[in-house]
DNA sequence: GATTGGCATAATGACATGTTATCACATCAT
DNA sequence: ATGATGTGATAACATGTCATTATGCCAATC
């Protein structure tokens, strides 16, 4: 049989206040209530509890022990009030975002700097990778929420759309066709390509894309991920296609143009994908806030 | 406003048992008491603490916190009952007796010996001062019971008579009184006394009861307590006046002789004192058996 | 010896906590 | 598919805990 802890709460006050009427002018009830109370406790754990006899009130050696304990529970309760407080007002947590290679390289940094300048105590966890395995993992778990190119087939899964992205033809602006003002189509498919590998969601995105305009880019090169497209391209092994948000260093630092090419322009919607029924932690509402409201 | 401790106690078992209806279970009560506790807990904490979309059922980070804490609040509540169990039967807990001198000296010992060895674990302290001071701290509360010599004006103590004692004419065997038959009552008064000191409870029983009987003894010498008053009565110095339960080893061995003087025969009680009122600890009342027990 | 302060007791009332009945929704074997 | 099974949510209702007010007793104090 537990012990009644409501029982113990007010006998714990008596103990402290060393009388039943201040105790229960402390707990905002009745003289009568608390006697009541603490009387009932005696005869449950079987033992007399205070020395009624002495004034002010003495606690016998059980209601000595008793109280000890009470006050050790009564002060872990307290800790976990402070701890779920904290965690609602973001002095505590963690907050898991998968994301694909492209976000997580490009876009995401911005606002999980924003996010942590804001929130400095809680955890960030950014796992980058291949949208299935983002998925996946969304799905057992560990994850709070995802933001990934292109579609997702979810089974059971909320899908928004967070960003347009474009994906934009990329020259080296030393190359000859980086200097020409507005190329043709024709000469930019003549060029020699780079590409990521055919896995990547973005490799897919512009395959399917253009395939519905009926022209295929050339594939010269396969390369890992953008960060290495963007150098063999400025290098001058030919052009690339990315997304408009990678290069905006390039750019500015004049080492690589966008060719505008209106046939070649590929869109794609960035997507925020969430287990629907899931609870939503203070920090992921946080998160989303930011998401929304950043342009 | 406090967490409601019945709640989380139900909420920490489905969170054991990762099942609302097994958590039922196995606190014999119906699934939906507990649905209810769960949700209401929730609300009152402010956070989701389920994820219920999961199976099995996964705590949340608000959840996994709070648990952590209940089962630090439900093993400090365990260790509680655990040590009221122990204080019941006897295998915790502290003793304190107080005694007058020559009770302390020569009647306890045997007694505390065995009450130690039939209760190891509790923690006996023994208070030896004059009645007065052991009555002072009796009831100014360190001392549980007082075992006292002779009479005894308690304000709102209870005084049980324990054991009768005698006090006995004591003579070295090797004195001409101790080499005696049956000396008269006149060659005993004729001979030097050695006498405890006027402020001892023996002392003054001794004095009482001869002045009613128009007797006083001639006072030689004064010692501080009776071991000394022993000591030099076997070395010859006169004649002495002391417990009978003083001497058993002496008389064993030969060094003192007990006179027979029916006039001088002084009888007193050796009392018990206790406050009435104060609750009894499962100690006091083991040893008040054993007292009652010991012939 | 009356007053005051503090705890106990009794009669009664409100709310917290339990119950049963039932539904909604998954999973799973047939 | 489909019906069986397991799990949780919801609603209506019963119960018992925990509170209240009213009052009495006792000790301390002026």
């Amino acid at each position: 049989m537990p012990i009644n802890l409501h029982l113990l709460r007010l006998f714990a006050a008596v103990a402290e206040y060393q009388s039943f009427s201040r105790a229960a002018g402390a707990l905002y009830i009745s003289q009568p209530a608390v006697s009541k109370a603490v009387r009932e406790l005696e005869r449950q754990t079987g033992a007399t509890l205070l020395d009624r006899s002495r004034s002010p009130l003495a606690l016998t050696e059980a209601g000595e022990i008793l109280y000890r304990h009470a006050q050790q529970i009564f002060r872990t309760e307290h800790a976990a009030e402070i701890a779920l407080a904290h965690l609602r007002d973001l002095e505590q947590g963690r907050l898991a975002i998968g994301a694909s290679t492209t976000i997580g390289a490009y876009l995401l940094p911005p606002i999980l700097g924003a996010f942590h300048r804001r929130y400095p105590k809680i955890q960030l966890f950014l796992d980058i990778g291949h949208t299935r395995d983002i998925i996946e993992r969304l799905q057992s778990s560990p994850l709070d929420i995802a933001l990934v190119e292109g579609p997702v087939e979810a089974d059971g899964l909320e899908v928004t759309p967070w960003r347009e992205d474009e994906l934009v033809v990329i020259a080296a602006s030393d190359s000859p066709l980086g200097r020409a003002h507005a190329p043709s189509l024709k000469r930019i498919l003549a060029a020699p390509f780079v590409h990521r590998e055919s896995g990547s969601g973005t490799r897919q995105i512009i395959d399917e894309a253009l395939r519905a305009k009926g022209i295929t880019l050339p594939v010269t090169l396969e390369a890992a991920d953008t960060e290495t497209v963007k150098h063999l391209v400025s290098a001058g092994l030919g052009l690339g296609m990315v997304s408009a948000a990678a290069i905006a260093q390039e750019l500015e630092l004049g080492r690589l143009i966008v060719l505008d090419a209106p046939e070649l322009r590929v869109r794609r919607w960035l997507s925020r994908v969430q287990a629907p029924i899931r609870p939503v932690s203070s920090a992921l509402q946080a998160f989303l806030a930011l998401l929304d409201a950043e342009v």
